[in-house]
DNA sequence: TTGTAAGCGTTATCAC
DNA sequence: GTGATAACGCTTACAA
């Protein structure tokens, strides 16, 4: 009997859930339960032979380990938190999407918190998730209150801040640059020859904001800004919103002959809008978006975007935390994704003379 | 000093996080830590002036709650397990949506699994929550496999089926009836005069195949059911699959008039397809999509459709599960939340004469 | 109402 | 390579 009294503990015991424990497989294999734990974790440390005779205790017990247990011997859970913006956003379910692709059937568990844009909320989420002492945290933005990103820097484990880049990191980042993508996009504007290029946003998050700013400069610099073709609300963005701001911004400046749509939900708007009103995209006028969505390229006229790597930015994110918390640790690492203008019907006109 | 010897023990330790805990919350206030922890969840149950020394002490200290401990004494934990077939879809992004907004600030936390539409992976999935001994479970569908209803069964807390309703279910089950919103959608084509009416379908999930099976048992019932009218493929649904579909669609029946689509990308496909085809929308050919996602409204034309309670689904699932964790118990309870046929432009055309 | 004692199931530590 | 022992931080059971 190489059993310790483990299982004899076990059964004076007044509690419990009544499943299998490691002190259970221990007893059934005949050895000690740091033993099973070991073979569990790190299989190359146990002989073989133990090993085999624990797969089988495992096995014909059902065992399944107890995370908790786990974690509070370990104090530290397997477990990453994720804090995103929005769910409604399909921007942020193909990042979700990406991340958990990016887990594959790693034993790591996924913690959402949906902070609605708010960064009370975020700070309360945040408080709630280390309270778990994870394993990594992801988080959306690089625009965290000063609380929220002490708080980071004081967690104790890989920090990815998501989406985005920027100058200074908390620990890694990994996205692109909103401000060059929207400098992109109205220097193709002002290519086929657009000369009213209106701006039209929703939500106006700071990442929304940037892309604004890189219109604004690139405007400015062309000598064709003017804030009555900026129009914008912090309302929640959307297809009909896509549509009313379209006709605020007719109201201001009934010359528009572009669009630049803070996302593909506003410029679909904005397409179903010139259809209802019989103006001709790109003829009269042209359109594009933002994030390419799948239907921007079907849509009829199809529709001018800028592809964003959302899925690539999840999975990439989980990528690199699990590599920083492996050990392998290119901390304050930026890594920018790009972007890419995908220039569809909606804008593909003659460019015409200057004068 | 009330204070037991539980800081010194403290003191003495080798291991752990260096975060305050319970016993230290009890030195600092002169209370037992039983106090403390009953203080925070029940302070019903300690004389207000402990109970305020308590709340100081915790402050000063910044004490948070480590779950895993809290877990692991109470054989489980404040976690609600959540099973979604996707995440790209936005039908479910607005269910997690509902069921985060359900939560309120109410201390549990939800855990997302991703089933990919596959009974492999849900049952995985659904082992590993069950590990963590979680206070309920919210599955989608009521077509779980023969050991995943079986775990099910035996999970030993409130389970909550959504999305779906059925006859036989394994706790709580919130939803309506495909079935009957095919036939709805199968009989409004009709009822404005369709003579060839399609049935587009991606993915065809049972969701899916039950509203197809709705609108075969009305079009047979009208003897107009065609096998050749019904077109459908496993790959996951989108909006330009609606264009191939239709575009098939079309070559097998060229003389179609009105079309129903499983769900609304697919309508639009459809739509943006009879755009450039140059096919008037109602005049030539009808259209119909199903979930209501906000873009129909304003589409151009805009789209008929069946407005789902999907929001709604998610955050009454978390109130039954709430309510049943805190043992009000309507167990078996099966809860029909119907929905809504949405007539717009994309079928308004005059009703035509039988012949 | 408050406290004591004894676990919950696992892992870190150190000895063999 | 393997094991006994003592935490990890909290809650249940029972006593006062």
């Amino acid at each position: 009997m190489a059993s310790s009294n483990d299982s004899e503990v076990r059964n004076r015991s007044r509690r419990g859930s009544g499943r299998p424990t490691l002190a259970d497989v221990a007893g059934l294999a005949g050895v000690g339960s740091i033993t099973v734990s070991r073979a569990l974790r790190d299989p190359e440390r146990v002989s073989p032979e133990l090993r085999q005779r624990i797969a089988a205790a495992v096995n014909e017990l059902g065992y399944v380990p107890n995370p908790s247990a786990r974690a509070l011997a370990s104090a530290r859970a397997d477990v990453i938190g994720v804090l995103v913006p929005s769910l409604t956003n399909n921007v942020f379910s193909e990042v979700l999407r990406g991340i958990h692709d990016g887990l594959g059937n790693c034993p790591l568990q996924i913690q959402f918190g949906n902070t609605h844009y708010s960064d009370e909320e975020e700070e309360r989420l945040l408080r709630v998730f280390l309270g778990q002492r994870p394993s990594a945290l992801i988080v959306s933005g690089i625009d965290q209150g000063p609380t929220t990103r002490q708080m980071l820097q004081e967690a104790g484990c890989p920090v990815v801040q998501i989406m985005e880049i920027g100058p200074d990191p908390v620990d890694m980042m990994i996205g692109f640059s909103h401000l060059e993508a929207g400098k992109v996009v109205a220097r193709h504007l002002i290519d086929v020859g657009c000369k009213r290029i209106g701006f039209l946003g929703a939500r106006m998050d700071p990442r929304s904001r940037r892309r604004l700013a890189g219109y604004e400069a690139v405007m400015r610099e062309a000598e064709r800004f003017d804030v009555a073709l900026v129009t914008t609300t912090i309302s929640p963005s959307s297809v009909s919103m896509g549509v009313s701001l379209f006709h605020k911004a007719l109201e201001k400046t009934p010359d528009l002959d572009g669009v630049i749509c803070n996302n593909d939900d506003l410029a679909l708007g904005v397409l179903f809008a010139c259809h209802r009103a019989g103006l001709k995209v790109p003829a009269q006028i042209s359109i594009a978006g933002f994030n390419d969505l799948e239907m921007m390229e079907v849509a009829s006229p199809s529709i001018t975007s800028v592809r964003t790597p959302r899925y690539e930015i999840g999975q990439r994110a989980i990528a690199m935390a699990r590599a920083a918390i492996d050990g392998e640790r290119p901390r304050r690492a930026v890594v920018d994704l790009g972007f890419e203008l995908k220039i569809r019907e909606s804008t593909m006109r003659a460019a015409v003379p200057a004068f």
